[in-house]
DNA sequence: TGTACATCAGTGAACGCGCGTTCACTGATGTAC
DNA sequence: TGTACATCAGTGAACGCGCGTTCACTGATGTAC
């Protein structure tokens, strides 16, 4: 049955968020397009009243994500680098959950996801100070490698410690 | 047909160096057995003489790729942060392939991957020295994640940007 | 404001395809004598 | 060393399942009057 436009409008945004969720947590290609629809609390018929497809899909849901936390490197580690993050994949950083799947999309697919990097080491760079840049940039690098390696260590010794001395590292305790 | 020990132990190998290269460039789902075993030159029948399931062969695929160059940090981010090894997946480092999709494996097939991490912290930590060791984690976390990001980019310009501001960063020009 | 009806968001069955896995078979290997 | 035959690595057809996508249908929405 048709619903009103603010509701197909909250579907689709429900659809979005349940998308991005899962992906993070399984991979793309591990979510079936009617489980996020389930999860959205719709049946999968109605999917492509909203996207055109599940690339589109993936495309879109890439650069959701929880904000950055504002500040300096030291700030961002310290928030960035925590257990808990490291648990809550479905919830954390989207380059750390799906990095390595976000670079086989088509180029075309990037623009959006690319943007918001963009916008992130901007952030973190201040104004016209290159060395400043460049930590940023190296700096960035070194959170979402180090969350990505911490998540593959079975050991969790070996995982506490990527992320305590990555965090020690930028001087953040 | 039947064929000899040698050729079968071969055939094994062939297997798991097609599969390890397919899939960094693919991912693990979307590479399927029968593609693993037309690329070692067998028919995909064949593959449950040599692996119980195709998730014990991606467990196994992990661990493989190329050795890391010795030296200090340094040295290997020179070789590490080019535009070479971003262009080449399948022949590349597998944490900055299949890093996500690697620790959503269960911990039972994350072994060998760990005690591979392991090592490859201890060869780069020197002996006995925690600053060295905190540079040496911070540091290859940061080339994980700057070669991951650098992928991710679909702007030449900044995918550029972050390999060679995180070789400047380790003093690699 | 009230009413009649055209629109269209969502439903759920269906389609076609590709995949992981199984299995009866083949024929070269390698061993027993 | 030569021969007979049991073993078993690899073959390719087949199975069953899940997925992305399509489509005829439903019934609430929202507009024309």
């Amino acid at each position: 049955m048709k619903v009103s436009r603010a509701q197909q409008a909250e579907n689709r945004e429900k659809i979005l968020s349940s998308a991005s969720r899962l992906f993070r947590e399984k991979g793309f290609e591990a979510v079936a397009i009617a489980e996020i629809m389930a999860d959205a609390g719709l049946t999968h018929g109605g999917f492509y009243g909203h996207f055109p497809s599940k690339s589109a899909l993936m495309a879109e849901a890439l650069a959701l994500g929880p904000e950055v936390p504002q500040g300096d490197l030291k700030d961002v580690a310290k928030a960035y680098l925590t257990a808990a993050h490291r648990e809550a994949v479905g919830r954390g950083c989207p380059y750390a959950a799906l990095g390595a799947e976000a670079a086989r999309l088509p180029a075309a697919d990037r623009g959006a996801v690319t943007a918001r990097l963009k916008a992130r080491f901007d952030a973190l760079s201040g104004e016209g100070d290159p060395a400043k840049r460049r930590w940023a940039i190296a700096g960035w690098s070194a959170m979402v490698g180090a969350l990505i390696l911490s998540r593959i260590s079975a050991d969790p010794a070996l995982s506490d410690e990527i992320l305590s001395e990555t965090r020690r590292a930028f001087g953040a305790a």
